[in-house]
DNA sequence: CGGTTTTGACCCGCGC
DNA sequence: GCGCGGGTCAAAACCG
């Protein structure tokens, strides 16, 4: 049983999407500070109540985007008012956001981001996050039921070995949206405010780390996330999350409203923030590490700006009120557009997209 | 005592 | 078909 110290959790994270060649920096991307936290508190009590919000020195009353949010340009309010000024204590938050080519599949359906050929970067960038009441969380739950039945049907199967339970034959077994993310920090379990439940741990190869996979103890919430450390930066954790909550974050920070649980799609932060001013020098140097950097503006109006994004997969965010009028959209594509350029490596972009095909 | 973690075995998909 | 690796199961151990 391992004890997780109780040091931020949340230093530098890096987000990609099913970790790329992240180890070894092969696959590269970008990194920017962030600052993210669901819930507060956290469903583990490892790092005591200490959630994402306090880690980073988040307040209530910010209400930051879900990093998914951040990278929909088509949709950003232009110019938005200022915004809170967002302090994180810990210095040493970066992150990567990948993209799930699926996302652009999704976000036709959603109907909320221009055409590839427009935008090709918006969709890409975007972590995937599969609508709740589409196939994703539908698919998790489905299979999940699929295995009840099977294992109700039972396996004639004369199982020389204990009795286990034959698992599932589906054809093609769907996989949800996956949504990684790499931090630096000595902790591997991240506290994102939900609860979770290690079901599995395996050696990695090539890896001297196990890996570990965990899932959302919320009845009928099928996410569930890997975490594993990079053996080539045994400080860096990646942490994957698949799937979709399906309720809100378990433990509330006091008052943690405008911050909705749900928009943490796949269990993941929800503000993810990129603040690249704040990359102390270990992030300076991962970024030189980096073949692509996010440089955008400091300003935290990039990632405000897009709280009022309605994303297909944060339920909570349709029910979040837009918090800036949105006078010049086209001010705000442009805006935007070269934020999703300066977060996502255009060969990342590119590579997703591919891999999709 | 209930929930979580550990851990070995098993299942499954994929490449050869 | 076989082997490998990833992912999952589930009993036992552990913990508060």
């Amino acid at each position: 049983m391992e004890k997780k110290n109780e040091n931020n959790p949340m230093a530098n994270m890096r987000f990609s999407d099913e970790i790329p060649s992240a180890f070894g920096g092969g696959g590269g991307g970008s990194i920017f500070d962030m600052a993210g936290a669901s819930c507060e508190g956290s469903g583990g009590d490892k790092w005591g109540s200490l959630g994402f919000m306090d880690l980073l020195g988040i307040h209530q009353d910010f209400v930051a985007p879900s990093l998914f949010d951040s990278f929909q340009p088509s949709i950003l309010p232009p110019s938005s008012p200022p915004l809170p000024v967002f302090h994180h204590h810990d210095d040493d938050i970066l992150h990567e956001l990948h993209t799930d080519s699926k996302q652009q599949h999704l976000n036709h359906q959603a109907g909320l981001l221009s055409p590839a050929s427009t935008v090709p970067e918006s969709s890409e960038v975007l972590n995937n996050p599969t609508t709740p009441n589409s196939s994703s969380i539908s698919s998790s739950s489905n299979e999940l039921a699929a295995n009840d039945e099977q294992t109700k049907a039972g396996d004639d199967e004369d199982k020389t070995k204990k009795p286990l339970k034959p698992k599932k034959k589906n054809p093609k077994r769907q996989r949800e949206p996956r949504f990684a993310f790499m931090t630096k920090s000595d902790i591997d379990h991240l506290d994102d405010g939900y609860r979770w439940r290690k079901y599995g741990q395996k050696a990695v190869k090539n890896s001297p780390y196990p890996r570990s996979y965990y899932r959302c103890t919320t009845a009928g919430c099928g996410v569930k996330k890997r975490v594993e450390r990079s053996s080539d930066d045994p400080t860096i954790v990646v942490t994957t999350y698949e799937g979709q909550h399906t309720h809100p974050c378990p433990i509330m920070p006091r008052g943690a409203i405008g911050i909705a649980p749900d928009s943490s799609a796949f269990g993941a932060p929800s503000f993810i923030i990129p603040q690249p001013m704040y990359l102390n020098h270990q992030q300076q140097q991962q970024q030189q590490l980096q073949p692509y950097i996010y440089n955008s503006t400091p300003s935290l109006n990039i990632t405000t700006a897009s709280s009022n994004i309605i994303h297909p997969s944060f339920p909570g965010f349709l029910q979040e009120k837009p918090r800036f009028s949105n006078p010049n959209p086209s001010a705000l594509s442009q805006r935007d557009h070269g934020l999703l350029q300066d977060i996502v490596p255009t060969p990342m972009r590119t590579e997703a997209k591919q891999e999709d095909q």
